[in-house]
DNA sequence: TAAGTTGTATACTGATCAGTATACAGCGGC
DNA sequence: GCCGCTGTATACTGATCAGTATACAACTTA
């Protein structure tokens, strides 16, 4: 999140060289960061409509007014929650971009990050919020997001048939299946649980690989 | 639900074997049925907070204070939703009690039915509506449900373990991932879908199955 | 055909909550 | 040392909506 913010300033700033109090502007964007997170953690816990803009502010020691100082409205706090964590996930395609690894090791590596991101705070946003709840192009855009993820997904099982490291298969279903199994998480996973997410991963891979049939 | 329905009145007049206006009472039972289904639309089209009861009434082309004859308050129209789709679910596995066939096709009965169930009308309502909008109570009851299915995927796969059926795995996470893809239908499946609950249960069944190795 | 029961409607209440009008305090630049 | 900008608070508004008080209509039963 910071890079983003550091990016959208040096572009406003762009006239002078001399950014000017740009202190001032990270101080902003790290107590913008900090509503969403809180946010996030409230809608987790208590979901979204439950959770009132009062609630919130007093988690954070501040009134409602402060976070409209900071954000739009209660949608655009939903959003960023949406956003920022489907951009944890989009971010683990990068991270594989130039690996000429067999796509199945390419998988493995994205899943581990999606299962990172999924455990995260951000998790349930991207998996239980509802984009009912966004304007019909806020919801539009998150939808690209979760489709992108998905063509991704698709994309490493079909290099993964031609590269002979992934069985025949229809990509479209595998994909659902794994990424609804990836996504379940979020419903059963707790902070304290015994397995961290690289290990859960590295079992629905293990799962998925191998399959149920014996031998 | 109609059996259910029957059972409660049988019980309810028991002191005389002539039963006083049954058919009163399955009109009764019919209506209530009706209100809980349509909320189980409206609920998968807009969610449970963007539905106000007021909604719920003109799609059934009567008021507010009729749905209130039928159903206490809001949060038990959405725990019969809930209850509703759990019970289909659950009756799966009333269907192969008895069966003796290797536990992996007891297990392909199952999720066949399960897909049925989350495609069904109440496929949200099981999946998507969170059960912060319910009392501790009903949350409870609805907790205990997905508990009593998720134990049953975890039988099934043992069982296959121990009839060679099924390759030796960790239950828990199998059924997790199962259960996860299963999950997920709700999210993407559409009415007019190319593939029917029969078709992606199979599909999914074969994922799992051969897993993503070659060969 | 009268009495009671069931089902439905009109019209309200009370609470919640997103969002705002306004005031003001502290700080940086001049 | 004044001006304006940034950040925060108090106190409000307007809308929504779950749930209810009350009336009345239709049907059942005797």
């Amino acid at each position: 999140m910071a890079s983003r913010a550091l990016g959208v300033k040096t572009a406003g700033a762009a006239v002078s060289p001399w950014k000017p109090s740009s202190e001032r502007a990270r101080q902003r964007e790290i107590k913008r960061d900090a509503v969403i997170l809180a946010a996030a953690r409230a809608f987790r816990l208590r979901g979204y409509h439950n959770t009132s803009l009062d609630d919130l502010a007093a988690l954070l020691n501040v009134t409602k007014p402060t976070i409209y100082h900071y954000l739009d409205n209660k949608e655009e706090i939903l959003f960023e929650c949406f956003r920022t964590g489907l951009d944890q996930i989009k971010s683990a395609f990068d991270d594989i971009r130039d690996s000429k690894a067999p796509a199945i090791e390419r998988l493995t590596a994205v899943m581990r990050k999606y299962a990172e991101a999924i455990t995260s705070e951000f998790g349930w946003c991207m998996v239980r919020a509802e984009d009912q709840d966004l304007s019909p192009v806020m919801s539009k855009r998150i939808n690209t997001l979760k489709s992108e993820i998905d063509q991704g997904i698709r994309r490493l099982i079909k290099d993964g048939i031609a590269d002979g490291s992934i069985r025949r298969c229809d990509p479209k279903i595998t994909a659902f299946a794994l990424a609804g199994a990836m996504n379940w998480i979020a419903h059963w996973h707790r902070a304290d649980a015994e397995l961290t997410p690289d290990q859960i991963a590295d079992r629905f891979i293990e799962t998925f690989v191998n399959g149920l049939q014996p031998r």
